[in-house]
DNA sequence: AACCAGGACGTGA
DNA sequence: TCACGTCATGGT
């Protein structure tokens, strides 16, 4: 079986066990979206959000905060943000570093991060969504990496889920999984694993988005703790 | 009570 | 390039 037939084998069985995921979570910005709001900002079958740039301010801001970090940490830092109006760039533009980092204390790092969102802040103030969105895809990816604090996974969690631009995300579990499944071996890059997933599927954003947050569904049911993937049942179901 | 979480950066070799 | 230390709260 190829690589291409094998990873959409792999797609069509986790979606058929988990559903879709619905991701990014977007549970502060707009309160009238219902969705949103019934499940933790999760809205699956809805692929029009974000919506506004606040929500594209509140997806990025959340893909700085959850840096090897559970979302549920993030999630209340982001909460404690909006909570202090400070969810805006004009809000965080006149927030200390060290005010920041008081109210996102609960994300962990959050030294690191304050200061990372303010970085972010001030590249977002140069380059909006909406101009960021008339770059090409590698342009808008390597203006973002030049960010300190934007790494390879959040830069494409900002352009996969707030730009919706068609590049997938590469993260801790996705390597577990595929390293267990045998797809792929340990000295693959983040950029060679990439290019594995973008050169044979179609170039959906649709299913970036949910192949992605599939993994991290079935990473935490299977590859948190070491040795990974012992319970794991997607083996049997994958080969041949 | 270790261990891990939806990583990224700085350093030295 | 690359392995390794650092950053830190909160849940299991």
């Amino acid at each position: 079986m190829n690589l291409r037939s094998e990873l959409h084998r792999l797609y069509n069985t986790l979606i058929k066990e988990y559903g879709p995921q619905g991701w990014w979570p977007v549970f502060l910005a707009d309160t009238e979206n219902e969705l949103a709001d019934l499940r933790d900002g999760y809205h699956p079958g809805s692929y029009d959000i974000p919506k506004t740039d606040t929500q594209r301010l509140e997806v990025s801001i959340g893909a700085i905060l959850t840096q090897n970090t559970s979302w549920k940490n993030a999630a209340t830092a982001l909460a404690s943000i909006h909570d202090h109006g400070l969810l805006s760039i004009d809000k965080l533009k006149k927030t200390s570093i060290d005010k920041i980092a008081l109210v996102i204390k609960s994300a962990g790092y959050y030294n690191q991060k304050a200061r990372y969102l303010k970085n972010f802040i001030e590249f977002i103030s140069d380059y909006p969504f909406e101009k960021l969105n008339r770059l090409t895809l590698g342009d808008a990816r390597r203006v973002l990496l030049s960010v300190k604090g934007i790494g390879p996974e959040t830069a494409d969690c900002v352009l996969l889920y707030a730009l919706k631009k068609p590049s997938f995300v590469v993260d801790a579990y996705t390597i577990r999984i595929l390293e267990k499944v045998g797809i792929i071996s340990r000295s693959m890059t983040y950029h060679q694993i990439q290019t594995l997933f973008e050169s044979n599927l179609d170039r959906n954003v649709i299913v970036y988005q949910e192949f992605h947050a599939l993994f991290v569904t079935h990473g935490k049911c299977h590859y948190q703790r070491k040795p990974y993937g012992e319970s794991d049942w997607l083996l049997r179901h994958i080969k041949k």
